[in-house]
DNA sequence: GTGCCTATTTATAAGTC
DNA sequence: TGACTTATAAATAGGCA
């Protein structure tokens, strides 16, 4: 899609976080679509280098799987992320 | 993409199979360049409607943080899947 | 950092075998 | 079930405002 560019990391920090935020809400949309379409529950993490969250997209149950399984360190990281 | 279709559960399980098992393919394919070319972990878990997982893009991180503090029984079920 | 534009590249629904 | 093919629709890299 659109011009070509190689599979190896972005060096440019600046066209690096534009290129992720642009690819990011697409793929959301992507997983969103499946997880209606196919009747799917649908849970997708991105970690920057920073080990800042990304985004979920998810539903009811693995809401409820993170909520009974996941201890509270990664819980209390996730918790403060948007669910759509 | 293709014909298009309706935002709304493919009622045919064989068809939603289908396009599931393609779908879900070119989103791991996508969210593996994006975690290269943006240099960040992603993690990607489907669950079917009979809550078996469908698959992982990850990356170390992710693995260390699921090993680290995901309790037993959701770790005994991530164990089972592919990662790549 | 945001938000559109668009030429180009990908994804993919349907179909066939 | 999978592996192709193809017409169509979506994603997107690079620009530009």
């Amino acid at each position: 899609m659109g011009r070509k560019i190689e599979m190896k990391k972005i060096e440019e920090m600046t066209k690096r976080q534009v290129i992720f935020s642009k690819r990011r809400s697409s793929l959301l949309k992507k997983a969103a679509e499946i997880a209606i379409c196919c009747d799917v529950d649908m849970l997708f993490v991105a970690f920057s280098p920073a080990a800042r969250l990304g985004k979920f997209c998810s539903k009811k149950r693995i809401e409820d799987i993170l909520q009974r399984y996941v201890k509270f360190p990664i819980e209390r990281r996730l918790t403060s992320i948007n669910f759509s």
